[in-house]
DNA sequence: CTTCAATTAGTTGTACGCAATCGAATTGCA
DNA sequence: TGCAATTCGATTGCGTACAACTAATTGAAG
Protein backbone atom coordinates (compact mmCIF):
# COMPACT_ATOMS: atom_id res chain seq x y z
CA UNK A 1 0.00 0.00 0.00
CA UNK A 2 1.79 3.20 -1.17
CA UNK A 3 1.56 6.24 1.23
CA UNK A 4 0.94 9.24 -0.34
CA UNK A 5 3.61 11.43 -1.13
CA UNK A 6 4.80 13.76 2.41
CA UNK A 7 4.81 17.27 2.74
CA UNK A 8 8.60 17.56 2.29
CA UNK A 9 8.73 15.27 -1.20
CA UNK A 10 6.07 17.49 -2.46
CA UNK A 11 8.09 20.73 -1.98
CA UNK A 12 11.31 19.36 -2.87
CA UNK A 13 9.26 17.91 -6.38
CA UNK A 14 8.01 21.35 -6.35
CA UNK A 15 11.03 23.13 -5.66
CA UNK A 16 12.87 20.55 -8.48
CA UNK A 17 10.31 21.72 -10.95
CA UNK A 18 10.04 25.32 -10.50
CA UNK A 19 13.88 25.43 -10.80
CA UNK A 20 13.50 24.15 -14.01
CA UNK A 21 10.97 26.32 -15.24
CA UNK A 22 12.51 29.37 -14.40
CA UNK A 23 15.54 28.02 -16.31
CA UNK A 24 13.69 27.57 -19.20
CA UNK A 25 12.46 31.20 -19.13
CA UNK A 26 15.87 32.24 -18.60
CA UNK A 27 16.72 30.11 -21.68
CA UNK A 28 13.91 31.67 -23.70
CA UNK A 29 15.16 35.51 -22.73
CA UNK A 30 19.07 34.57 -22.79
CA UNK A 31 18.97 32.84 -26.19
CA UNK A 32 19.19 36.41 -28.02
CA UNK A 33 22.49 36.98 -26.03
CA UNK A 34 23.38 33.43 -26.58
CA UNK A 35 24.31 32.78 -22.74
CA UNK A 36 22.96 30.06 -20.92
CA UNK A 37 21.90 30.18 -17.44
CA UNK A 38 25.00 29.50 -15.71
CA UNK A 39 26.85 31.41 -17.97
CA UNK A 40 24.95 34.91 -17.25
CA UNK A 41 25.43 34.07 -13.19
CA UNK A 42 28.54 34.30 -14.06
CA UNK A 43 28.25 37.69 -16.64
CA UNK A 44 26.31 39.37 -13.54
CA UNK A 45 28.95 38.67 -10.97
CA UNK A 46 31.70 40.31 -13.35
CA UNK A 47 29.32 43.03 -14.50
CA UNK A 48 28.89 43.53 -10.87
CA UNK A 49 32.75 43.68 -10.06
CA UNK A 50 35.06 42.70 -12.57
CA UNK A 51 38.54 40.53 -12.02
CA UNK A 52 37.20 37.57 -10.19
CA UNK A 53 39.69 34.48 -9.48
CA UNK A 54 37.48 31.14 -10.55
CA UNK A 55 38.06 30.34 -6.62
CA UNK A 56 35.62 33.91 -5.92
CA UNK A 57 33.33 32.92 -8.81
CA UNK A 58 32.92 29.31 -7.28
CA UNK A 59 32.12 30.62 -3.91
CA UNK A 60 29.30 33.45 -4.92
CA UNK A 61 27.58 31.07 -7.47
CA UNK A 62 28.44 27.99 -4.91
CA UNK A 63 30.16 26.06 -8.13
CA UNK A 64 33.09 24.18 -8.39
CA UNK A 65 35.83 24.08 -10.78
CA UNK A 66 34.16 20.81 -12.26
CA UNK A 67 31.55 23.25 -13.61
CA UNK A 68 33.27 26.59 -13.65
CA UNK A 69 35.73 25.58 -15.82
CA UNK A 70 34.46 24.07 -19.06
CA UNK A 71 32.02 26.64 -18.23
CA UNK A 72 34.28 29.50 -18.45
CA UNK A 73 36.38 28.41 -20.98
CA UNK A 74 33.20 28.69 -23.18
CA UNK A 75 32.50 32.19 -22.17
CA UNK A 76 36.02 32.54 -23.09
CA UNK A 77 35.82 30.85 -26.33
CA UNK A 78 32.98 33.31 -26.75
CA UNK A 79 35.15 36.59 -26.44
CA UNK A 80 33.14 37.87 -23.33
CA UNK A 81 35.82 36.78 -21.02
CA UNK A 82 40.02 36.52 -20.99
CA UNK A 83 41.59 34.04 -18.43
CA UNK A 84 45.09 34.62 -16.52
CA UNK A 85 47.37 33.33 -14.52
CA UNK A 86 48.29 35.57 -11.48
CA UNK A 87 52.05 36.32 -11.28
CA UNK A 88 52.29 36.11 -7.64
CA UNK A 89 50.12 32.90 -7.26
CA UNK A 90 50.26 30.80 -10.00
CA UNK A 91 48.37 28.53 -9.64
CA UNK A 92 45.10 31.31 -8.96
CA UNK A 93 43.45 32.05 -12.76
CA UNK A 94 42.14 35.67 -12.92
CA UNK A 95 38.75 35.95 -15.11
CA UNK A 96 38.03 39.87 -16.49
CA UNK A 97 35.57 40.82 -19.22
CA UNK A 98 36.62 41.50 -22.76
CA UNK A 99 35.56 44.66 -24.25
CA UNK A 100 32.52 42.72 -26.02
CA UNK A 101 32.03 40.96 -22.40
CA UNK A 102 31.47 44.48 -20.94
CA UNK A 103 29.77 45.58 -23.86
CA UNK A 104 26.94 42.57 -23.58
CA UNK A 105 26.00 44.25 -20.23
CA UNK A 106 23.86 46.61 -22.39
CA UNK A 107 21.85 43.94 -24.03
CA UNK A 108 21.16 42.46 -21.01
CA UNK A 109 19.49 45.17 -19.31
CA UNK A 110 16.42 44.30 -19.73
CA UNK A 111 16.14 40.84 -18.42
CA UNK A 112 15.35 41.43 -15.06
CA UNK A 113 12.32 42.82 -16.29
CA UNK A 114 11.32 40.40 -18.77
CA UNK A 115 11.90 37.72 -16.27
CA UNK A 116 9.84 39.54 -13.67
CA UNK A 117 6.80 39.94 -15.87
CA UNK A 118 6.89 36.23 -16.61
CA UNK A 119 6.66 35.11 -12.77
CA UNK A 120 3.52 36.06 -11.42
CA UNK A 121 4.23 36.84 -7.75
CA UNK A 122 3.53 39.96 -6.16
CA UNK A 123 6.86 41.63 -4.40
CA UNK A 124 5.31 40.46 -0.92
CA UNK A 125 5.26 37.16 -2.49
CA UNK A 126 9.05 37.13 -3.73
CA UNK A 127 10.31 38.55 -0.46
CA UNK A 128 8.85 35.60 1.07
CA UNK A 129 10.11 33.11 -0.96
CA UNK A 130 13.59 34.64 -1.19
CA UNK A 131 13.13 33.98 2.77
CA UNK A 132 12.65 31.10 2.45
CA UNK A 133 14.41 29.67 0.19
CA UNK A 134 17.59 30.83 1.43
CA UNK A 135 17.14 29.39 4.88
CA UNK A 136 16.75 26.06 3.17
CA UNK A 137 19.64 26.83 1.22
CA UNK A 138 21.45 27.37 4.74
CA UNK A 139 20.11 24.34 6.65
CA UNK A 140 20.76 22.22 3.91
CA UNK A 141 24.48 23.80 4.10
CA UNK A 142 25.09 23.39 7.31
CA UNK A 143 23.88 19.95 8.31
CA UNK A 144 24.66 17.91 5.14
CA UNK A 145 27.11 16.29 6.98
CA UNK A 146 24.76 14.71 9.56
CA UNK A 147 22.06 13.16 7.17
CA UNK A 148 24.83 10.73 6.38
CA UNK A 149 25.96 9.52 9.57
CA UNK B 1 27.35 51.63 -12.52
CA UNK B 2 26.12 48.11 -12.11
CA UNK B 3 22.56 48.06 -10.83
CA UNK B 4 21.91 45.29 -7.70
CA UNK B 5 20.44 42.51 -8.45
CA UNK B 6 16.76 42.88 -8.88
CA UNK B 7 14.29 41.03 -6.71
CA UNK B 8 13.63 38.19 -9.08
CA UNK B 9 17.06 37.48 -10.34
CA UNK B 10 17.67 37.44 -6.42
CA UNK B 11 14.38 34.91 -6.01
CA UNK B 12 15.67 32.50 -9.30
CA UNK B 13 18.85 32.71 -7.80
CA UNK B 14 17.71 31.48 -4.88
CA UNK B 15 15.83 28.77 -6.26
CA UNK B 16 18.20 27.55 -8.18
CA UNK B 17 20.47 27.36 -5.18
CA UNK B 18 18.37 25.61 -2.92
CA UNK B 19 17.12 23.28 -5.80
CA UNK B 20 20.78 21.85 -5.94
CA UNK B 21 21.04 22.06 -2.19
CA UNK B 22 18.13 19.76 -2.09
CA UNK B 23 19.31 17.26 -5.02
CA UNK B 24 22.44 16.88 -2.82
CA UNK B 25 20.53 16.08 0.45
CA UNK B 26 19.10 13.43 -1.66
CA UNK B 27 22.09 12.44 -2.96
CA UNK B 28 23.47 11.68 0.38
CA UNK B 29 20.42 9.91 1.75
CA UNK B 30 19.89 7.69 -1.41
CA UNK B 31 23.71 6.86 -1.69
CA UNK B 32 22.77 3.58 0.28
CA UNK B 33 19.80 2.88 -2.69
CA UNK B 34 21.99 3.38 -5.28
CA UNK B 35 19.93 5.77 -6.78
CA UNK B 36 19.86 9.48 -8.46
CA UNK B 37 17.29 11.82 -7.33
CA UNK B 38 15.57 11.52 -10.69
CA UNK B 39 15.66 7.95 -10.51
CA UNK B 40 14.25 7.64 -6.96
CA UNK B 41 11.39 9.92 -8.33
CA UNK B 42 10.68 8.05 -11.47
CA UNK B 43 10.35 4.90 -8.69
CA UNK B 44 7.90 6.87 -6.40
CA UNK B 45 5.81 7.12 -9.65
CA UNK B 46 6.12 3.49 -9.65
CA UNK B 47 5.53 2.53 -5.97
CA UNK B 48 2.68 4.59 -6.45
CA UNK B 49 1.09 2.68 -9.36
CA UNK B 50 2.81 -0.19 -11.30
CA UNK B 51 2.45 0.16 -14.64
CA UNK B 52 3.24 3.04 -16.87
CA UNK B 53 4.02 4.09 -20.18
CA UNK B 54 7.11 6.45 -20.65
CA UNK B 55 4.85 9.21 -22.44
CA UNK B 56 2.87 9.14 -18.87
CA UNK B 57 5.78 9.01 -16.47
CA UNK B 58 7.20 12.23 -18.33
CA UNK B 59 4.07 14.20 -18.15
CA UNK B 60 4.11 13.17 -14.27
CA UNK B 61 7.64 14.53 -13.99
CA UNK B 62 7.92 17.16 -16.87
CA UNK B 63 10.98 15.38 -18.34
CA UNK B 64 11.09 14.38 -21.92
CA UNK B 65 12.66 11.24 -23.34
CA UNK B 66 15.42 12.23 -24.05
CA UNK B 67 15.92 12.54 -20.29
CA UNK B 68 13.94 9.27 -19.57
CA UNK B 69 14.71 7.08 -21.58
CA UNK B 70 18.73 6.74 -20.64
CA UNK B 71 17.20 7.13 -17.01
CA UNK B 72 14.89 4.08 -17.51
CA UNK B 73 17.65 2.09 -19.76
CA UNK B 74 19.83 2.66 -16.55
CA UNK B 75 16.84 1.22 -13.59
CA UNK B 76 16.38 -1.70 -16.32
CA UNK B 77 20.39 -2.59 -15.99
CA UNK B 78 19.93 -2.08 -12.29
CA UNK B 79 17.29 -4.56 -12.70
CA UNK B 80 14.78 -2.74 -10.93
CA UNK B 81 12.56 -2.24 -14.21
CA UNK B 82 11.32 -3.65 -16.94
CA UNK B 83 10.59 -2.67 -20.40
CA UNK B 84 8.13 -3.88 -23.08
CA UNK B 85 6.23 -2.88 -26.47
CA UNK B 86 2.59 -2.48 -26.10
CA UNK B 87 1.36 -5.39 -28.37
CA UNK B 88 -1.93 -2.88 -29.23
CA UNK B 89 0.79 0.18 -30.28
CA UNK B 90 4.13 -0.57 -31.32
CA UNK B 91 5.70 2.83 -30.54
CA UNK B 92 4.18 2.85 -26.60
CA UNK B 93 6.40 1.23 -24.04
CA UNK B 94 5.09 -0.21 -20.52
CA UNK B 95 7.21 0.20 -17.53
CA UNK B 96 7.05 -2.25 -14.91
CA UNK B 97 8.82 -2.97 -11.86
CA UNK B 98 10.78 -6.23 -11.07
CA UNK B 99 10.52 -8.03 -7.56
CA UNK B 100 13.51 -6.42 -6.95
CA UNK B 101 12.39 -2.74 -7.82
CA UNK B 102 9.08 -3.46 -5.86
CA UNK B 103 11.18 -4.40 -2.92
CA UNK B 104 13.69 -1.42 -2.98
CA UNK B 105 10.32 0.37 -1.49
CA UNK B 106 11.05 -0.94 2.47
CA UNK B 107 14.43 0.34 2.22
CA UNK B 108 13.24 3.77 0.84
CA UNK B 109 10.50 4.07 3.64
CA UNK B 110 12.59 6.28 5.78
CA UNK B 111 13.83 8.21 3.53
CA UNK B 112 10.99 11.19 3.01
CA UNK B 113 11.51 11.43 7.17
CA UNK B 114 15.07 12.00 6.77
CA UNK B 115 14.33 14.34 3.99
CA UNK B 116 11.82 16.17 5.86
CA UNK B 117 13.92 16.10 9.43
CA UNK B 118 16.60 18.31 7.41
CA UNK B 119 14.82 20.72 5.84
CA UNK B 120 14.43 22.73 8.45
CA UNK B 121 11.00 24.21 7.71
CA UNK B 122 7.65 23.50 9.97
CA UNK B 123 4.77 22.75 8.43
CA UNK B 124 2.78 26.11 7.47
CA UNK B 125 6.24 26.98 5.84
CA UNK B 126 6.66 24.19 3.67
CA UNK B 127 2.88 24.29 2.64
CA UNK B 128 3.18 28.13 2.03
CA UNK B 129 6.53 27.38 -0.61
CA UNK B 130 4.67 24.61 -1.79
CA UNK B 131 1.62 26.84 -3.04
CA UNK B 132 4.21 29.31 -4.11
CA UNK B 133 6.46 27.31 -6.18
CA UNK B 134 2.92 25.40 -8.03
CA UNK B 135 1.82 28.53 -8.81
CA UNK B 136 5.11 30.00 -10.06
CA UNK B 137 5.14 26.43 -11.92
CA UNK B 138 2.40 26.97 -13.49
CA UNK B 139 2.01 30.78 -14.49
CA UNK B 140 5.58 29.85 -16.11
CA UNK B 141 4.28 26.83 -17.70
CA UNK B 142 0.95 29.04 -19.03
CA UNK B 143 3.10 31.83 -20.22
CA UNK B 144 6.40 30.41 -21.53
CA UNK B 145 5.52 31.34 -25.08
CA UNK B 146 4.66 34.72 -24.90
CA UNK B 147 8.38 35.51 -23.78
CA UNK B 148 9.75 34.84 -26.45
CA UNK B 149 7.76 37.17 -28.96
C1' DC C 1 67.18 23.82 2.15
C1' DT C 2 64.04 19.95 2.01
C1' DT C 3 59.82 17.81 2.81
C1' DC C 4 55.15 17.84 3.10
C1' DA C 5 50.49 19.44 3.62
C1' DA C 6 47.29 22.57 1.68
C1' DT C 7 45.41 25.23 -2.06
C1' DT C 8 43.95 26.05 -6.79
C1' DA C 9 42.38 24.97 -11.29
C1' DG C 10 41.78 21.58 -14.50
C1' DT C 11 40.41 16.83 -16.14
C1' DT C 12 37.70 12.58 -16.26
C1' DG C 13 33.64 10.02 -15.82
C1' DT C 14 28.74 9.73 -14.87
C1' DA C 15 24.11 11.46 -14.98
C1' DC C 16 20.86 14.58 -15.89
C1' DG C 17 18.01 18.21 -18.91
C1' DC C 18 16.64 19.61 -23.18
C1' DA C 19 16.62 20.94 -28.25
C1' DA C 20 16.57 18.78 -32.48
C1' DT C 21 15.97 15.00 -35.17
C1' DC C 22 14.90 10.29 -36.55
C1' DG C 23 12.32 6.04 -37.55
C1' DA C 24 8.56 3.30 -36.72
C1' DA C 25 3.79 2.99 -35.91
C1' DT C 26 -0.69 4.82 -35.90
C1' DT C 27 -4.42 7.88 -37.07
C1' DG C 28 -7.21 10.80 -39.79
C1' DC C 29 -9.01 12.24 -43.74
C1' DA C 30 -9.72 12.89 -48.65
C1' DT D 1 -7.87 2.54 -49.75
C1' DG D 2 -3.87 5.69 -49.86
C1' DC D 3 -1.20 8.97 -47.84
C1' DA D 4 -0.12 12.96 -45.14
C1' DA D 5 0.03 14.35 -40.38
C1' DT D 6 0.70 12.94 -35.80
C1' DT D 7 2.46 10.31 -31.98
C1' DC D 8 5.92 7.83 -29.51
C1' DG D 9 10.43 6.56 -28.05
C1' DA D 10 15.00 6.63 -28.89
C1' DT D 11 19.23 9.01 -30.27
C1' DT D 12 22.56 12.81 -30.82
C1' DG D 13 24.73 16.80 -29.28
C1' DC D 14 25.59 20.29 -25.96
C1' DG D 15 25.89 22.25 -21.44
C1' DT D 16 25.68 21.86 -16.85
C1' DA D 17 26.49 19.51 -11.91
C1' DC D 18 29.36 16.97 -9.16
C1' DA D 19 32.54 13.27 -7.32
C1' DA D 20 37.07 11.84 -7.71
C1' DC D 21 41.42 12.60 -9.18
C1' DT D 22 45.61 15.08 -11.06
C1' DA D 23 49.18 18.58 -11.60
C1' DA D 24 51.21 22.67 -10.33
C1' DT D 25 52.24 25.83 -6.91
C1' DT D 26 52.74 27.70 -2.43
C1' DG D 27 53.86 27.94 2.38
C1' DA D 28 55.16 26.17 6.59
C1' DA D 29 57.72 22.85 9.49
C1' DG D 30 61.77 20.63 10.33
Amino acid sequence: MPDSPTLSQQVCFALYSASRATTALYRAVLKELNLTYPQYLVMLVLWDGDGLEVRELGRELQLDSGTLSPLLKRLEHLGLVERSRLAEDERRVLVRLTPAGRGLQAKAVDVPGRIAAATGLDEEELIALRETLHRISATLQTTESETTS
